[in-house]
DNA sequence: CTTTAGCACTCCTTAACTTCGAGTGCTAAG
DNA sequence: CTTAGCACTCGAAGTTAAGGAGTGCTAAAG
């Protein structure tokens, strides 16, 4: 059953008005925010009945309305107006985010989230599956080389490996034909150990440096699949009125730095740009009571991230959303294309003194 | 002045007590913990001479006493009992510490220390300045190729470069024999631009290429410098009677999370295996009523590395420190040995199906 | 049928006051 | 120097009272 326009406007200010002062609303505020032109016992009677259909709540009789999390669903999808970013706001995140690898990229940005919106920012690089493009050993000594992999997304990997025993460099580059010639545009679970015994027959190791190699393709593979989640800012959880509760912030706090915990979101259904879950609508027990905002990105190489802040179901929906998907849509330009010029490409500069990081 | 040993025992038994309880001690109490033949009365006229000379303080008249930041040094340096470590303990320490890289080790130490002693953990790699040791072009196509630079300390960095101009694969060659020769062992105040041109003649480079890979090579020594700093478990605190008040937690939990404090703590003095930071002994600010203690390491290659706790003075030194010598040490000796064969080695397997990181 | 003024009522918040008890400092005797 | 005894202090916790914002209901007016 729709609403009327005026429950609608009610509604709207009772969930604004709530997102501002985190205090329960009452009739007379509505009357003045919402600018109607009825007393309030008119919006009493409209209280009432956003009460009963379960937009609203009452901490308890005689007090003001707080949104329910059907209300702030409501809000969400129909009532909410487009916020703009500032000049100024789209300026400091463009200064911000410029290029880097795309790990630096991701701290960068949930650092740039946290503070835009002062909530917690988390950040999870999604499982593409990626394979190795590309594939090579470099010869240090008798004894040590680097393994450097090229992965889908253009993300380098490294290993500087010692061994107890010596090999030639020639051993090297045939192993490394090998591998380039096998292991490459396949997945984690395509490696069967059939296809490292035949490699190491083809190349005619006997020392087990397969292994080691094939070892370290496989771990890759494996930790920058599910990898890539990182959270910033947990402390300004403890600044909202609703995480004065040391324990309450302690179990969230503690949810979130499990790195396990935040990829679990890349598991929700994603419906366009900007991902909004309010309280109950987590799947996680620790996140019912919080509100979740995600915007995702492409990584480029079919990869996916997300970026995303986590606050109180009070949370300021349409200004968090819009900066996210600020952030989201600089974060696919840059990885996406790929292409810009590093930086200081061309107009290198050298620092006179030693100066801070 | 020397104090007599009966108010040695005294202060012992309130800094023990009082580490255990969080609440101030009374003589009562004093008398039963520290097994001393005299009435509590008798221990209340030393409880005041300790308190004149500053070792112990009442938070009020008529409540019992809590040590100054004096009494936990006096504490620290000559009363408290060396704490071994259990064997469940070391055995915990040695599973979880298994080689991987120094970022991976220094991670996996800090959770570790988090878990052990139940405090905040950092990890600080040490500005020993990086040099590059070796240096490697990979080319991929006529548009993109690899760095891979060796530093000391055996940290392998990469960059994968695209440019909007085509180049050859002789040309990185050229170039790669060039910066070995030339950037090799130099920290990164000792590169100049004069070298940059220069290098770029000897290439016959007219396309900026040098500097291309001259201002990866500085980005990454200033950045392995000063870098490395973490922490974890920070919503530890939050448990502690002493953090009740969220606003004093989040200004610690803040101070943390900037990597720059962190790194600040390294230019503390260093005597021995593990050091204590008491209080108001500490230079920040924001650490003035809590304790830090930390343990260094040799990360090899003339590399050191710390690692440490934060929590409330109150704080069970002995084995905290313990806890982080012991810790300090397995990284010591999987760094700076770091020969070991790596995880896999000669006994891989593949894993059936796919399972979680 | 909807709107609105009036009013009794609910229940949270805050502050002031009480009680309780652990712990003290002091005194005087052993 | 030690110790028992005792009055005193002061925070913690519980109780009560006042204040006030906001409600729901009723009845009259539009």
């Amino acid at each position: 059953m729709e609403l009327t326009e005026r429950k609608k406007k009610i509604l709207r200010a009772v969930v604004e008005e709530y997102i501002n002062t985190a205090e329960p609303v009452g009739s007379k505020t509505v009357q003045q925010r919402a600018a109607l032109d009825c007393s309030p016992a008119t919006i009493r009677n409209e209280l009432v009945a956003l009460d009963k259909e379960g937009y609203l709540e009452q901490p308890h009789t005689s007090a003001g309305r707080v949104p329910t999390a059907k209300g702030y669903r409501l809000y969400v999808n129909e009532l909410m107006r487009e916020r703009r970013l500032s000049a100024d706001e789209t300026e400091a995140i463009n200064e911000k985010l410029r290029g880097g690898s795309h790990e630096k990229l991701m701290a960068d940005a949930g650092r740039m989230a946290t503070e835009l919106t002062s909530y917690p920012a988390l950040t999870v690089s999604a499982a593409a599956s990626p394979t190795v493009k590309r594939f090579d050993l470099i010869y240090l000594d008798p004894n040590s080389f680097i393994i450097v992999l090229l992965l889908t997304g253009d993300t380098v990997k490294n290993k500087l490996v010692h061994l107890p025993f010596s090999f030639t460099e020639n051993t090297l580059r045939r192993l490394s034909a090998v591998f380039n010639a096998s292991f490459t545009g396949l997945t984690e679970d395509k490696i069967t150990s059939d296809m490292i015994n035949s490699a190491e027959r083809a190349v005619g190791d006997t020392m087990g440096l397969t292994s080691v190699i094939a070892g370290f393709v496989i771990e890759t593979l494996t930790s920058s699949g599910g990898a890539g989640a990182s959270v910033s800012g947990e402390a300004n959880l403890l600044k909202l009125p609703e995480f004065q509760d040391p324990d309450k912030a302690h179990r969230l706090i503690n949810y979130l730095s499990d790195p396990h915990n935040l990829s679990a979101l890349t598991g929700t259904p994603d419906f366009g740009d900007v991902k909004v879950l309010i309280g109950p609508e987590n799947a996680a027990l620790e996140l019912r009571d919080s509100s979740v905002v995600l915007a995702s990105y492409d990584a480029g190489d079919g990869m996916r991230g997300l970026i995303g802040v986590v606050g109180p179901t009070r949370m300021d929906y349409s200004a968090v959303a819009a900066k996210l998907s600020y952030i989201a849509g600089g974060l696919s330009r840059l990885l996406v294309a790929g292409s810009a010029p590093p930086a200081g490409f061309g107009k290198l500069m050298i620092k006179g003194g030693h100066d801070d990081v």
